[in-house]
This record gives structure tokens, C-alpha cells and sequence, in this order.
DNA sequence: AAGTCCCGCAACTAAAAGGTTGCATTTAAG
DNA sequence: CTTAAATGCAACCTTTTAGTTGCGGGACTT
């Protein structure tokens, strides 16, 4: 088992998740999601700063991430919460932190075997 | 032990670390950094696409979050990384994630019981 | 049928982000 | 001392982003 040659992650996608993570009201939107259940845009922009045409705008961001998904119910439209790309994004920042810890406990057996 | 009141994680500071994390520029030098341990600004720019500035940019912008650190040695800079700070969007991730499950696993109760 | 409620679309603005070029400064090497 | 390497600093440009306002159109309610 050669240590690894691609020396990288599947670092393929992973910066437009963190993207989309990267926002205040987006973050407030994905948490808001994960608690409460879907809900309808009228209903998520009430606890926001924002206007709704920013919370859409917000959730389109988030949808073409692949983290939301929408679904028509009537006259409203429902947004849900997609928690399989949160996978690629929890994933990459286990990577990262294994190949620190690795690094470093390298480096330890380095300096206690001389 | 309450379940939990606060209704939301600690998304205190999380979106500057996502939003960091949201380039693939800075993706690639975490990365890098992880793997290959400290490197100076002119080695990290080697593989890169764009101009030495440009890294020392987004370095900063690194720094500012807290995910890299800063060193002299003699007339270079050495960055290395801070893993600290992954462990807090790690952990906001594995939240989101439990939060979901757990709203899945009460629904299902809720249709097997009726 | 009339009035709400919820939403989509478009135009616009202000600020931030990503990147570059040019030049000055410090440090190491001959 | 002279030169080359590594970096810092500043000005500038272009594109993206976050947000707004205004308006129009379906879908419930009464």
C-alpha cells in the first residue's frame, strides 16, 4: 500500500459546497432545514433579516450546490434539506485532518528514533 | 441533559471558515498543506495557476479565519496549517447530519405507529 | 367574483472577491 | 559589494455576490 500517490482528496467538487456554506443566511437556511423540516419560502424568510426574494435567491444558491431540493405544493413551493453533499464536504475535512495527524505523528517517531 | 434548547449549532463562526474554504485556489493549498507539511509562499506557488500575490491573498485570507499560521525563516515565510479550526465546521457538518437522522427516524416512528 | 397569499422574473445598485502589474525592501549568496 | 531570491505593499481592473424594488401571475379563501 503505497502511501498515495494522487496526493490530494476528492477535492473534485468540494469548493462549491463550501461556497454555499460560506454565507450567513445560507448556514441559518441549512440549519434552519436540518431542525425544523421543509418548509415554504414564505415561512423561512420570517425569522430573516432578509427580504424573501433574497431567500430565494439564497436557496437557488444552495439547490444548485445540491444541498436543497424543491417540491411544488400548491401555490407555495417547499424546500427540504439534501444531506447527501454534506457527506463530500464532512468527508474532505476528515481527509484533511487525517493527513495532518498523519504528518505529525511521522514526524514524532522522526525525532524519537534519533 | 436537555436535548438541547439553543435550536441551533454553534454556527458562530462557521460561515467565515466555509466561506474560506469556498475557493478551490484555498482548497488546493489546505490541501497541499496538509499533506506536504510547511511550505514557504514561493513553493506553494509553484503548481498553482496564478501569481505569487495572488497565494500570499489567499493565504491571508486563510489566516484570517484561522486555518493557517505564519512563521520566519530568514528571508522566506513559512505557512503551515492550523487544524484547530477545521474541527469547529466538522463538527457544524456532523450536526446537520445528526439533526436530519433524527427528524427521518421520529417520521418513521410516526408512520409506523398509526 | 374579489381579494389575498405566495411566488417568479427582471432591472438595478453597492460592495466584495479574485487577480494582475509595478516597485520597494529585506536577506542570502558570490 | 553586487546580484539574485523571496517577499511586502499599493494601485488598479473585472467579475461576482448580496441585496433591493417593482410588477405580474397563479392559487386559495370568502
Amino acid at each position: 500500500m503505497r502511501p498515495d500517490r494522487t496526493a490530494e482528496p476528492n477535492r473534485k467538487g468540494a469548493a462549491p459546497l463550501f461556497a454555499a456554506l460560506g454565507d450567513r443566511t445560507r448556514l441559518a437556511l441549512v440549519a434552519r432545514l436540518s431542525a425544523g423540516g421543509p418548509h415554504s419560502i414564505a415561512r423561512l424568510t420570517v425569522g430573516s433579516a432578509v427580504t424573501r426574494q433574497a431567500i430565494t435567491k439564497h436557496l437557488h444558491v444552495l439547490s444548485a450546490a445540491g444541498l436543497v431540493r424543491h417540491t411544488r405544493r400548491g401555490r407555495e413551493r417547499i424546500w427540504q434539506l439534501e444531506p447527501a453533499r454534506l457527506e463530500i464536504a464532512h468527508k474532505f475535512l476528515a481527509e484533511i485532518s487525517h493527513r495532518w495527524d498523519m504528518r505529525l505523528s511521522r514526524l514524532r517517531n522522526l525525532v524519537e528514533n534519533s
